[in-house]
DNA sequence: CGGCTGCTTGATTACGCTCAAGATTAGTGG
DNA sequence: CCACTAATCTTGAGCGTAATCAAGCAGCCG
């Protein structure tokens, strides 16, 4: 396909590791010089996703992981009945992909939530340059076990918290994330829908509508739309350490 | 401490990889000859695990993985008041650390639920070694991937089900995985209390007795204590399918 | 402007939690 | 070996949170 080389080129100008914004977060972290050029040249960009496009779909092949560069991605499966499970929201500088590694076979479906553009990391590429390179190899390592270590803390949210825990602990999650980013830890936009959002966190859309009023009733936060300005989040930090139901705190054995 | 050292060296040549039985599932998985024992050599085998002893703590800086050899670890996370939240079961060809290598430090703690013995990886001579063995490293990518797929498909889970599909969904996990490990699928042991199902599960430990007792009633197994039997695994599993509550499955943006 | 999708609000229902007590089993020491 | 204690598990009754059902409302697209 010969469509707008030259459009294609400025974009890989622009975006090589080196020069990208998201450079301490993503793989790169702890690599410069020629072992950096070395990941960059394996590293391919291809033109965004508009939204609602996939990313990749369940059960296809695993070639490549993908860097989001901007906009978001979620992750969700589909179970026998054709029921939608969100497992993830992915923001610029995550990796996305890590769990088709396994098996050679993606497990989730991958789509924009919005315009997003991503940096495909072809895997046969990656593997071997991770026995050359150890702040690569590190850096990998380091990626999969933090997705770990957070899916192991969303178990903490959706097993002890009440409704209002949950979305609390949402946000909070997504304002860190963002503060991270370099963005404003008390006013985002999210770039999911209500019933993605209700679908991550095991709740109905109307008991994730009904909570952003109370939030908003009790000066918690304000939203007008997809906008959100977290007013006192330290209240909210306190919601989401509640543990509503099913907590007899006694330890097993 | 000069205990016993006979005993711990019998133990040592009975548990070297090449002889154990969960060779193919655990870490040595594709490997061979002179790199087999180079990984063997890095392996500490210590005295097994009682009931109840921490093989670490939340917090703690991360040194080595740990492959579970026999017996059954739980890990788990302590909020700000208390509380336990259950995470995960490890059967014997699991590895346990694996969310620590991101930060350094332990995220949770892992405890035996019966005496155990784990095989222990010290991280910084496994990381190197990773990089002038190709398999090695190769599992190691894939085990993690796969610990974090099954993380994904337990949110399905927790976000999806109803009480009695979660306890169906545990009951033919565990089926699964200890066929893989040679034993029967159909009647096993549970390692762990009602308590700590209960609370990996999200639920009440009352729920899980009183669903226990439901599908005993049902005929679809038989318990005796801690001696479960699966009588009707095909209903089980579309107990398991079922997505009970908030379900609209609808699809987001 | 109409049709659509996404969001909000209200009324009712039900699933699973809480509280309470009894039943079994395991662990301990006389 | 058995009595005693302490867990763990089971069962029952009542309640509460969040789901379901049902409309109405507000942006957004063609």
């Amino acid at each position: 396909m010969p469509s707008r080389p030259k459009v294609i080129d400025i974009q890989r100008i622009k975006v090589a590791c080196r020069s990208c914004t998201l450079h301490e977060l993503c793989l790169p972290l702890g690599i410069d010089g020629e072992e950096l050029e070395r990941l960059d040249r394996i590293i391919r960009r291809r033109r965004p996703l508009e939204r609602g496009e996939h990313l990749f779909r369940r059960g296809t092949p695993f070639r490549a992981l993908y860097a989001v560069r901007s906009g978001a991605i979620k992750t969700y499966a589909v179970d026998e009945a054709g029921c939608e499970q969100v497992t993830g929201f992915h923001l610029p500088g995550e990796l996305v992909g890590l769990d088709a590694i396994g098996e050679g076979v993606h497990p989730l479906s991958a789509r924009a939530l919005e315009r997003t553009s991503v940096c495909e990391i072809p895997f046969d590429q990656l593997e071997p340059l991770t026995a050359e390179i150890p702040g690569l190899r590190r850096q990998l390592l380091r990626l999969m076990s933090r997705e770990i270590a957070s899916d192991e803390s969303h178990f903490g949210v959706l097993g002890q918290k009440g409704a209002e825990g949950r979305l609390a602990a949402f946000l909070l999650s997504l304002s860190r994330r963002y503060a991270e980013r370099g963005f404003s830890a008390l006013e985002f936009r999210l770039a999911m829908s209500r019933t993605d959002i209700a679908n991550y966190l095991g709740l109905a859309v109307e008991t994730v509508s009904r909570i952003f009023t109370r939030f908003q009733s009790e000066g918690l936060l304000r939203t007008q739309r997809k906008l959100v300005r977290l007013l006192d989040p330290a209240r909210l930090e306190a919601i989401a350490g509640e543990h509503a139901p099913a907590s007899r705190c006694g330890r097993g054995a």
